[in-house]
DNA sequence: GTGACTTACTTTCAGAATGGTAGTATTGTT
DNA sequence: AACAATACTACCATTCTGAAAGTAAGTCAC
């Protein structure tokens, strides 16, 4: 995919997928928030091939997704830190994950639970204003024009 | 990406990846919410090569997002109209949007009205029982073994 | 201090996926 | 008859991906 649809693109979604919208990225994004932060940690969990995970943490970390950070001189080591752009991609973790229970469900599933309470978040989504339930209503698209 | 992290993988996340996780199919099915259900028109608005949206289209219809009908007989003519499941998705684009919105705003954007109410929507994620809003808090997975 | 081990990669390369252009099939329009 | 619209398919060059192997810097066991 070339660049027309991604960063000067007016739509939001577009810019998004242009920054994190291939499948590993996102994946490494989840692990990153279950607390995964190593090279190795992220190869493992993921079954993916070093050229692969190098490209997409060094992208990830370009976009300001993640900080690398070297946590030993001696031998010199890095980790991959979530920043605060990465960490609000979490609420599109959870909506992803919602879809894939509800339509993709059967078997047993991986949960999700807050890390310091440890009560189990199902995310749904909302208007911010009204509070009502965004669901099956068509949406219309205004993208202001160039002049 | 092969199907380790994918079909029978108990992450929704990793399930939803596989069957919608590329930039193209995301793009489609965000066009098809806008009210788009002609080859053409997805072709135009996404400046896609046809192959691509040849297969993008057959993809999505296969895992069942989208739906292929006949509108004319003479000549035969095909429109691609979103499912249950399709609609569904609603609520991840929006958080995409909201994502790309806040962290690669600027420049004027594209913005989300109810087509009925023509209210604009911003979406955000809560938790379903609380109401809480899904922030920064890190998160734990929990995945059942497999005995 | 030699060999095994760990971590974080890079190199290489075959094969798959993608994107661009052009062409086809069926029909309606003038 | 000529031209346009719609929904594709064929072909092909380029790019991307994945798998295996190798590298570099250092630690640890004895």
């Amino acid at each position: 995919m070339d660049n027309e649809n991604s960063c000067d693109n007016p739509c939001p979604i577009a810019r998004s997928l242009a920054v994190a919208g291939d499948a590993w990225s996102i994946l490494i994004l989840r692990d990153a928030h279950a607390g995964l932060t190593r090279f190795d940690q992220f190869r493992k969990s993921l079954g993916i091939a070093p050229t692969m995970l190098t490209r997409r943490l060094a992208a990830l970390t370009e976009e300001g997704l993640l900080e690398k950070r070297r946590y030993s001189e001696h031998p010199p080591r890095e980790e991959y830190l979530l920043t605060a752009a990465g960490r609000d991609f979490l609420p599109v973790l959870f909506m992803i994950g919602a879809w894939g229970r509800q339509y993709r469900g059967g078997g047993k599933l991986t949960r999700f639970f807050d890390a310091e309470t440890g009560t189990e978040i199902k995310a749904i989504a909302v208007d911010e204003v009204t509070g009502a339930k965004i669901g099956t209503r068509p949406m219309r698209m205004v993208t202001p024009d160039e002049s």
